[in-house]
This record gives C-alpha cells, sequence and structure tokens, in this order.
DNA sequence: ATCATGTCATTGACATGTCAGCCATAGGAG
DNA sequence: CTCCTATGGCTGACATGTCAATGACATGAT
C-alpha cells in the first residue's frame, strides 16, 4: 500500500515552499539593491570580481566561465552587453587563435570598487543580520548537504 | 576603530557564497527536471496549480498574480506563451469590464496532472531526501527568519 | 452628470538565461 | 603534410524577467 512513500508530506513540501520563495525573494532583494546602488547585476559583479582577482586583471573567457560557473554561451552573451557598456574589453589571445581574452577596464574597475562595499553591507543587512550564529553555520552545513547530493550535472 | 562592523567577515561571506550559489543550483536542477519530464516550466507550473485550485479552475488575473506572488506585466507576459500553447485561456470578466479570467484549459489540466507526481519525486529527492529531519526543520526555521527580515517592498 | 484619481491588464523595450548549431583553430594519428 | 576530432568562442532563436508607459474602466467627490 502506500505507492507515494517517495513523495514529500505536506510538512515537508510548505517547509519546500518557504525555502524556495525566501531564497528567491532574497536574491530579488539583493539584485534591486545592486542595480541601485551601483548600477551592476549580480552577472556583472561576478565578472568584475573574477577578473579584479586575475593576474592581469585579464583572463581567457573560458577560465572566466569556468571561475565563476557559467556556460560559455552565456558569458559570451553577458560579454557583449558588458563590453557594450565599456566595462570591459575583448582581445584576442596570443597563444590560441582560437580563444579570446577578457579584460577588466578602467571604468569596470572604478565600477567594481565602488559597488564592493554596498553590496557586502547588502550581504550583511539581509543575510547575515537576519540570523543567529547558529542559523547562520546550520545554513552553511544545509547548503553543503544539498549541494553534495546534487546530481553531478 | 574599524569602519566595516557593517561588513560581513570572511567566513560569513564564504557561507553565504556557498548558501546563494547552492540554491541556484537547486533550482536549475529542478528546473531541468521538471522540463525533461513535464514540458513546462516552474512558472507553468504555478500558474496551472493555483488555476486547479481555484473554485471553477479559473480565477481573476491579479488574483491569480497575488496567490503566486507575481507582478502583473510579469504574469501577463507569461499568460500569452501559456495562451499560444493552449495551456489556458483568458475570457472576459462579467463584474468587472476592466477585468479578464484566466481560465484552465483541458490540455493544461492534463498537463498539470501529469506534471504532478514527477515534480513531487523530484522535491523529494533533491531537497527532503538531502537533509536530515533537523536540517529541515532548520532549513523552514532559516527561511523564516529571512523572510521576516526583508525590507517590506 | 462630471471630473479626478486609482485600478486592471497589456504592451514595448530591454536585460538575462538556455539550447543547439556554427566556424575557426588546435592537436594528434596516419 | 593531411585528415579527424575536440575545443573555444560566437550566434540566433527563443523563454523568462523587470520597468515604465498606456488605455480602458471603476469609483468617489462635487
Amino acid at each position: 500500500m502506500a505507492g507515494q512513500r517517495n513523495l514529500p508530506t505536506r510538512d515537508e513540501l510548505r517547509t519546500w515552499r518557504e525555502f524556495v520563495e525566501t531564497t528567491e525573494a532574497l536574491r530579488g532583494h539583493l539584485t534591486a539593491r545592486l542595480q541601485r546602488d551601483t548600477g551592476l547585476s549580480p552577472g556583472d559583479y561576478a565578472v568584475l570580481l573574477a577578473l579584479s582577482e586575475a593576474p592581469g586583471t585579464r583572463l581567457r573567457s573560458s577560465e572566466l566561465a569556468t571561475l565563476i560557473g557559467w556556460e560559455r554561451s552565456r558569458l559570451s552573451h553577458h560579454l557583449a552587453r558588458m563590453e557594450r557598456r565599456q566595462l570591459i574589453r575583448r582581445e584576442e589571445c596570443a597563444t590560441d587563435n582560437r580563444g579570446a581574452e577578457v579584460v577588466l577596464s578602467e571604468t569596470g574597475a572604478e565600477a567594481f570598487r565602488a559597488a564592493t562595499v554596498p553590496h557586502l553591507r547588502a550581504i550583511r543587512e539581509l543575510f547575515v543580520d537576519a540570523l543567529t550564529p547558529e542559523q547562520l553555520t546550520a545554513a552553511g552545513e544545509i547548503a553543503a548537504a544539498l549541494r553534495a547530493h546534487l546530481p553531478d550535472r
């Protein structure tokens, strides 16, 4: 009987909904605030952060994609938009004629400098300050457990 | 001294990154699986679920938006796409000439019926089964704390 | 009735994301 | 060297999401 043992209970489902809706709302708030305070999207920020930390503030396109965990086509589209806004430049790669190097521009560096503190402050206010130290620890452990349980691809 | 007490520590930031990256990855896996198993997006599913539970399997557009927590313009765009796929219909509202009613179609009802079990199974496998009962409880409390701390708008 | 104001839903412009396919080049097998 | 396959990056088509503006209608004050 009960061929449904593989389905969540009502309580489990309520927890799931609360969890997923809240994490989406949190992401939305942080995105809106980053946009408002700095004019950057989360994608912009991730790209600029990776470039800022790279030697010579430049990276091969596919290395950048790996660093920030994006598919290459997504990165291509995003870099095209960022290049239009002069946040980055694309240059040919000397050692691989197929490749492209993504270079942080002065505009991009300045935008990232100006964005860092407001963005970190928002993370503090909306995430860290909302939780007790125990909850913060638990959040890290929950994330690790979820990640470990995800299929490889 | 230390004018940075309002910024997260290195550990807090690591927890944040782990948390946000994992929740996004989890959402991505569930989306891909829902799409693969049922041909529906999470947005489709949310709309069909709300309509399925509504009296007469129909709702005013703005009630639907409130129920699933979407902006109306987002809903309008999404309903246009769903109407093209015959998952829903839009009818004029008898009691308010400005309004529109969204009606579940037979195609939409059948798609939702076929999607429910696979989707719930995926939630079970990717979320519930990844956590201990204590972690699941903690996840609900963390979500509640985060939500309570979000600005109202 | 008229008017001012607010609400309902849609639309257009654009940013973001996925997917499949393309093309040039790299790199190894023969 | 020539071919074969794999890789790097780009592109087009489309789904999804936000924002501001619009038009039609409702509603209350006068």
